[in-house]
DNA sequence: TTGAAAGCGCTACCAA
DNA sequence: TTGGTAGCGCTTTCAA
């Protein structure tokens, strides 16, 4: 280290003070100032593309920070509230067709308007979201957006309570995404699609095609999504004047073995039905493989269908029918909130379905 | 702002100066050392659990936190060197089943280390793709991932440079993740997996079937993953002794509207062949779209097989023979290499893969 | 147009 | 066990 270049007259011995916490880099910003022999305000200011510097002194600092090789350093500047915003995609599982469209939905907004997108898996431990809350609220993140459904009830609104409790002081937005609005928490945005219409508008489908019987598989209880597709799927019951059997409301989870599970369970119990709803097209696609094992037609001996319409659903064979959902269009629109794109009030925002009517429905069989 | 505390003699008139850079909180440790009635050092201290604390000292502290609301700042923290470690996961898209298996492990790993997962998607786009190197090289993540595969060749290599360039300074990491080694950079680790051998094995199973003229369709060119697939593919010919015929190679994106064209496009040029080899699932996937409205039989009249083994290509009908590729596996020890959890020198790994014998493949219609 | 210097909020050293 | 305090690296007045 050269000291001769101290301009100072006397020279303060133990000045020399070290205490390297960030053992990477020791080029500064103070560094380049004192290579370029400007100050540091200079620096600062040519690297934040500032009017008001000579271009000959931009050069010269220019020079010197691809000379040092010099990286300004992100967290120091965002300690001086300059730094990358930051959007979190709070999930239970990286999985999925649908969680693919929705997270790029929201990283392309986050990232055309110059945020970070971090994403945090919970792997539906309650703990771990928390955690994640916390952490975000102390990286002073824009938004905290909590993705899918959730469980509902008493339990689930003192969980956002408390995240509210940590979020709230720092500013940092909490949102629902694909999760309708928590009554008594109106505060938090909520960017949810119609998961009552569609599976309304598919059950009716149905029972247009004149089926009576329909199953409906992967109730997983207490959960807002299947619950809101759930009660779409009795209102068209009711309103097709088709008196509700519970035996045909099978529980078990949202995934291709549960659908599966589901459909082995219906046989087993010799449940009489026409027509399957699955509560998700991955459901759906589990279902499609017990029925073909058992050597059911589909559609001719039973109809399916599912809900989400995720890529690959158009190449099942059959091709399956099932109601679309803009997943794309859910990121996009949460990421704009998020980011408060759209004004500043609590928004509640509910995004249309769209039934697309493919290959696996059909009348249901004659029976004599 | 009470300014009779100052015990200086002389008070400095308008010392008074305000900035506040960080709007939304303003209690920060200071005010909570304060309303505690104790100092910075100690608040610090409950906050790091460290063990030099008494007991009530501590609750009093932890009272005032909660009193307060604070939540500390996990910027300022990060400068002093103890902040989250960054892992960045830079991606062309957030697409395909593939790409989750692969994300989940390196998140798994991550949060067990307790780093964070910042997802980046760069559309292809290379000018983007140093812009999410730059700022994760100012953010001072612990390493930035390449993942997936991307152009060959000397520009890739320059490409490379430039990156290193940026992050070598402050001690970020760069990795190749589902891309080999880059010859001219050995110092960067990669971890790839087996693409020449997958493919090697895909075709070998073909003509051990009998076939002799298998259609290789997604040959995108100049890219690595593609290139070895192919090479394998060549390779497992030749040792089967048939002659490469450049026609059966069909180009075209990695993508299931790839397969669909290049397929159609096969039929078109009326080529003659008995088996198709797709350079991906979702090429096959397509591929498989086409040959089905061609009026072909899978495999009755054509074998078809994919390689990467994504969950759904076990419900197709028929289910797809395929390469099984450990994306999950990639993921996780992509992550430990770039957290330093296996030691400190470059690491160049490669996974293995293993063929998955299903329904899409049988022997060759006996012509006459 | 440039420089000096006061923070931003936290951690860690050194004394007490 | 606790407090004082000097940084970490940057931005931004204020004055020159």
């Amino acid at each position: 280290m050269s000291q001769a270049e101290a301009p100072g007259a006397e020279i303060v011995s133990q000045r020399v003070k070290r205490r390297g916490p960030a053992p990477a880099s020791r080029t500064n910003l103070r560094a380049v100032a004192q290579h370029a022999g400007v100050s540091a305000a200079t620096v600062s200011r040519v690297l934040a593309d500032s009017e008001s510097v000579r271009p000959e002194t931009r050069d010269k600092v220019l020079r010197s920070v691809a000379e040092l090789g010099y990286v300004v350093n992100g967290l120091a500047r965002a300690m001086t509230g300059r730094g990358k915003q930051i959007v979190a995609f709070l999930v239970s599982e990286m999985v999925g067709p649908s969680f693919a469209a929705l997270a790029n939905g929201v990283e392309q907004v986050a990232s055309e308007n110059d945020a970070m997108f971090v994403l945090c898996t919970t792997h539906g431990d309650a703990e771990r979201e928390l955690e994640w809350v916390t952490l975000m609220a102390q990286q002073r993140a824009a938004a905290v957006l909590l993705v899918g459904a959730s469980p509902m009830g008493e339990q689930h609104t003192s969980r956002l309570k408390r995240y509210l409790q940590e979020l709230d002081p720092v500013g940092t937005r909490l949102i629902l995404c694909g999760h309708p609005p928590s009554p008594d928490l109106p505060r938090i945005a909520s960017i949810s699609y119609d998961n009552h219409g569609g599976a309304y508008e598919l059950t009716r489908h149905l029972t247009d095609l004149g089926h009576r019987k329909i199953l409906f598989v992967g109730a997983e209880p207490n959960q807002s999504t299947v619950s809101d597709r759930l009660a779409g799927y009795q209102k068209a019951l009711a309103d097709a004047g088709i008196a509700a059997d519970d035996e045909l409301i099978i529980g078990g989870p949202f995934t291709i073995d549960g659908g599966y599970d589901g459909i082995t369970l219906a046989m087993n119990r010799n449940l009489d039905f026409t027509a399957v709803l699955g509560a998700s097209d991955a459901v759906s696609i589990g279902a499609l493989r017990a029925l073909k094992q058992a050597g059911k037609a589909v559609p001719g001996d039973v109809s399916l269908v599912g809900i989400d319409d995720v890529p690959l659903t158009a190449d099942l064979t059959p091709a399956l029918t099932t109601v679309h959902v803009p997943f794309e269009e859910l990121g996009r629109m949460t990421a704009a909130v998020a980011l408060g794109l759209t004004g500043e009030q609590a928004e509640h925002i509910e995004l249309k379905t769209e039934l697309v009517i493919r290959e696996s429905t059909g009348h249901p069989p004659v029976t004599e």
